[in-house]
DNA sequence: TGTATCCGATACACAGATGTATCCTAAGAG
DNA sequence: CTCTTAGGATACATCTGTGTATCGGATACA
């Protein structure tokens, strides 16, 4: 008897099925874990959330760990998406509007990695080999592609930076990630974090850019 | 009978025991958070690190939480001491060397406060309040050390900076948090996390500094 | 030397989590 | 309509951790 709870998997193929839990496991354990954290998350608390008992999540999982794994693979992917897509809308000449330069760079977070999350998994990496390896090698990505921007940026308006590319990405990035955390632990909601980080990305440009990119850059 | 492990406060006065032993304790928690986790860290393992029985712990504290936060508490203090002495040492006039200023922005992590820590303590803050309002006031507090030997550095050498002290002072911070726990990550050790520092400050420092204070930094 | 006291060890009760083994049901196959 | 099978529910054994209540021994002081 499958009461725990309805789902609308009702006349679906088996096969579809069984893709559906295991997605609505790892919505599930998203939220918890993003709740609670990584260890104390329990097997139960995620099965719940996501309307099923353990008995699903050992004929889907492995162990706690494998869906930690499968959650940062599925995130990691979104993310690069988002990013992606959001390279690719970028407007060809006019100006840059910071917001929309804060619009790339805060991609990464929204709501598909949020800083609860993220600072989550950087805390199981830093005692987990295989987290640690997939999560240098996102961030590695990222950053490939927010430099991939910048080159684009400066070689359509002609800017001159004051560091390598490379060394620009990584401060956005870096300032990105503090930013969104630290407004996070004060409580601010989403919006008022985009406003923190928008205030920064605003301090640091006049900074990266030579003769602050006046022509460039509007608020 | 007191076998567990031989402790050297044979003839102390109990009062001094009872400090040597939450300070043991602590020292065990350090080590035991920053491998394991706060939450994967159990008390029993902490006691036995600390050469105790939990008898020990839960008449020397309340909870595990209470153990975390008096932690945190103490390496905050210890932080921040190092960040301020660290800046009287600052020497008046001459040039200044960047691995120097990379040793003051570092010391908030060295010993005191590992990247693993710091982590830890981050990822416990977004659920706890009263660790994040700790977290945040120290991270202020450190953050008006640095700003304050910025103002110091300006004024000495009659530097402009390309942004207000205060942004600088948080881009260095970011900047290193960042590339202290990445680098980390990456399994570098202690002195090549500081390689990792000084290279970073350096691609930094031109942009920040107005004419790249050439005749004040020196690598 | 006797005694009170403090501090940490030991023992215990209980709660919660994990993982496995088994059972049940509903969708497809013949 | 029956049989098969897959996917998920249920039940169970085990383990680990927490916190409390009690005990014992060393120190300090008379």
């Amino acid at each position: 008897m499958t009461d725990v709870a309805d789902r609308t998997d009702a006349g679906r193929p088996p096969s579809q099925r069984r893709e559906q839990t295991r997605a609505r496991l790892l919505d599930a354990a998203h939220e918890v874990f993003s709740e609670v954290g990584m260890d104390a998350a329990s097997v139960e608390a995620i099965c719940e959330r996501a309307g099923f008992t353990r008995g699903a999540f050992y004929s889907n999982f492995e162990t706690k760990d494998e869906l930690f794994l499968a959650l940062v693979t599925r995130l990691s992917d979104a993310k690069l998406d988002a990013v992606e897509s959001r390279v690719q809308r970028l407007s060809p000449d006019g100006q840059i509007d910071i917001s929309d330069l804060v619009g790339h760079l805060g991609a990464p977070f929204g709501e598909e990695m949020d800083p609860h999350l993220l600072t989550e998994i950087r805390a199981q990496a830093l005692r987990d080999q295989r987290l640690a390896e997939a999560f240098l090698t996102l961030q590695r990505r990222v950053l490939e592609r927010i430099e991939g921007f910048l080159q684009h940026i400066v070689a359509t308006y002609d800017l001159t930076l004051r560091m390598p590319v490379r060394d620009a990405a990584r401060v956005l990035l870096d300032v990105s990630n503090e930013t969104c955390t630290t407004a996070t632990l004060e409580g601010k909601s989403s919006d008022r974090v985009t406003d923190d980080l928008r205030r920064r990305i605003e301090a640091l440009v006049p900074a990266i850019v030579a003769d602050g990119g006046a022509a460039v850059f509007r608020s």
